[in-house]
This record gives C-alpha cells, structure tokens and sequence, in this order.
DNA sequence: TTGCGTGCAAAGGTTTTGCATGGCA
DNA sequence: TGCCATGCAAAACCTTTGCACGCAA
C-alpha cells in the first residue's frame, strides 16, 4: 500500500549527490547548486534538483537547513552512518555545523519517548542557535 | 539618525493586540488571524498585520517561531506572568506540531550553552521525529 | 495641519505542481 | 515495454513594498 518510489539511477541524481559529496561539507543554497551547473553546462532543471534534494535528505544524504527565514535553504552533505547517534548544532550567523556528541542526548531522546512518546528522528533534528565563535567575537552583521 | 515610528494609537492595533492576548499563548499564524478579523467583519489589510506583529515582535509582546523556511512563521503572545519557554516537536508522519512545555528544556539549553558553549534558538530549533499516535496506530496515510 | 497608519494591489522571492517527453530498468 | 524522472513553465505560497487616502495627535 505503501507506494514506493523506484529510485531510478539518473545522470542528474547522480551528478547531484556527486556535486554535495564533493562540497565536503559546507552547505549550498539551490541556487548557487544551479549555477553551478549552469557553468558546468550541464542541463538539470530547478525542480530536478529540489526533487532530489529532498529525496536525498529523506534519505539522510544530505541535511536541510533554514538559516534565514525568507531566503532559500541549504543543503549540506553529511555522512549518514555517523551521524546516526550525535546531535547537530548549527550555527545562525556563521553557519558552522557542529556535531556533538554526549550523554545529553541519551536523555532527551529517552525523556522524549518516555515522558512525550515522541521518538526523535536524529538524522533530522538540527538545534539551530549561536556558536562559541559567533558568541565570543559579537560578530553582528548590520 | 535612528528614525523612531511615532506609534500611533489605532483602532488596528489595538484589535491585533486583543487579539493576540485573547489566545493566551497558543500560536497563530497570520493567515488564521486575518481569518480571525475576515469572521468578525473587522476590516484589517493583510499587510497592516504583518506591520503590527513585526513591531509587537520586537517590542517583545509577542514572539515570532519560524518553523519551516517557505511555510508561515507563528506568533505567539508571551504573557508577562507565565512566560514560558517551550519546544517544539514535529511529527514527520503526521505533520502535527506539538508545543512540549517542560523543564527538561532547561537542561538542554544549560548543557549545550556550558558543555557546548552554544546557545540554542528555541524560536527556530524543532525536534523531528514520530508522535504517539503515529508510533501507536501506525497509521499511514496513502 | 502634519505625517504616520491603513488598505489595496502588485511585486518579490522560493518552492511546488502539471504535463508531455525522454531515459532507466 | 512500462513507468519513473526530467524540463519547462506556470502556479502557489508567504511576505514586502508603493501609493493614495484617512485618521491620530
């Protein structure tokens, strides 16, 4: 009943997850993922690659942040198996992705179950706030 | 040279202002209030909301969630007396959102801000993941 | 009277969707 | 061959902005 998509195996999937992979990290907004492919000359229309990026970050490929509001998301490549169990911590001004790992999170994850009967999808959740950087420097932008 | 809004005493203001009081907390975004004002045949323009929540905002009478980059942000107002903190969760199955109010919130943010020197966003930060109807039911929609 | 606040409408931007076609399995 | 994925364009959506008029001070 579940209907389940069957994931063909296309020059644009692949030319997508090729081009996060190869960011190392850093995130991108769609648009700056098509202008790159715009320079490259490869053809990869705009709702190829939000198909995609939502796939891949269903997937847990890649993760979707919202830094500012009204602007467009970033997408970040990220490592699925070992992020499974740490949590994130993404920084709103400097945009630095941190990934903590403690017994914090052995806590929330229980108290959210036990307590709220919410399990937490970790490959999802982001804490977004202000880093130690970002804290220490008072680096406002106007 | 900081041009200071002269903040004028309107009947649009004031209606907003009720408004927001008169919810006691629970968020609303502003569609439902526009709604809201449509039902009770008050004429306010969608724009002339959007002014006064930005200036309630930052006045601190009531407080902006941005949930989701493209969908609506919520308001809320903070009452005085009771102003608490809460989190969010967000249901990936059902899409519900639940408000979760408790002190395990105060944990989190001392940890992350003295373990972690990060300081958490609470008005961006959502916990992912599967709700108690959802885990229970299973229920899946087509 | 002054000039801010308002309402309407249009613009701005991001994301989603419809549909015919092409490509993967 | 069947069906998903793609590209293009248009639509949908939230929010901001421009402008003339009304209303508070």
């Amino acid at each position: 009943m579940a209907k389940r998509p069957a994931n063909y195996h296309t020059r644009q999937g692949q030319r997508i997850l090729d081009y996060m992979e190869s960011l190392g990290g850093t995130h991108v907004t769609v648009n700056q993922i098509a202008r790159h492919f715009e320079d490259t000359e490869e053809i990869i229309g705009q709702a190829t690659i939000y198909r995609h990026l939502e796939k891949l970050a269903a997937g847990g490929k890649i993760r979707k942040y919202v830094l500012n509001e009204g602007k467009s998301a970033c997408y970040q490549y990220i490592d699925a198996v070992k992020c499974r169990d740490h949590f994130h911590l993404k920084c709103e001004i400097c945009g630095d992705l941190i990934h903590a790992d403690c017994d914090l999170l052995d806590k929330i994850e229980k108290h959210l179950l036990c307590s709220h009967n919410f399990k937490i999808n970790l490959l999802k959740t982001v804490f977004y706030g202000t880093c130690q950087k970002c804290l220490a420097g008072g680096a406002y932008e106007g």
